[in-house]
DNA sequence: ATTATCACTATACTATTGTATAGTGAGCTT
DNA sequence: AAGCTCACTATACAATAGTATAGTGATAAT
């Protein structure tokens, strides 16, 4: 290993910044996540409700990534003491400042489709 | 432009909205997408140069990556027809805006990880 | 008693993504 | 001529992500 010189790329690029990024990607990464979080934007949710307002998700994904998500500190599952207990989803604070991120990618997204489009004259 | 941030139901969210989201996933999920982006917007790097500034990426994965993201209009692959050709990697103007995207998201990253720490005292 | 709903879990599989390792051909350098 | 670097490519494999389908236990309604 001789490359040390990459400490140039580096320079304005803190160790704590590419946590950060990864961090970030780990938790809005894969087919169902941005999915569930937009579907919370929303408002609490139960879990028949969140599984009927994805399209297509299975019960395995949805619980998988539910927990994920709650393990990452993006949604807090609250268990409501009722007769027959009333299980609901929220966005913690950390998960609804996501909106931030999505509206980010939302604006790039766009500007990007049209300049394909102007280009290619699809 | 008023972004998300008044939108109170997903039915109120377009589906351009969702589609420039995946498109921008698309373009930054995997392991090393990011990595030879921020990369990049150090300035425009030839392949090996680009396989030493990133620890452990093999060149089949910069190959592949690099042309995926040639292909998706991110960076552009440059010919210079020198003695032995040289060949230079660059961001497009797309490539290099989604800096927004990345700002976004480290400062989330930065947020989030502070808060953990915050609660689990670590 | 039977059937239904809710909130999942289990099992088995396929597909996608990433890794390890070696090799290729063109053009220098010695 | 032999060996080097550059910019990749090929092959094989392992790991992770996602799908399909069925089942479970608690409660509740008919």
């Amino acid at each position: 290993m001789n490359g040390l010189n990459n400490l140039k790329t580096v320079k304005d690029c803190p160790r704590s910044y590419i946590l950060a990024v990864n961090d970030t990607l780990n938790v809005i990464s894969g087919k169902w996540k941005l999915p569930i979080i937009a579907s919370l934007l929303d408002g609490k949710k139960r879990f028949k409700e969140l599984q009927e307002s994805i399209d297509k998700i299975t019960p395995r994904m949805l619980s998988k990534e539910l927990k994920e998500l709650e393990l990452n500190g993006i949604v807090n599952r609250i268990v409501q003491p009722t007769k027959p207990v009333l299980i609901e989803y929220e966005l913690t604070g950390c998960g609804s400042h996501l909106i931030n991120v999505i509206d980010a990618m939302v604006e790039w997204g766009i500007n990007h489709r049209s300049a394909i489009i102007n280009k290619n004259k699809v």
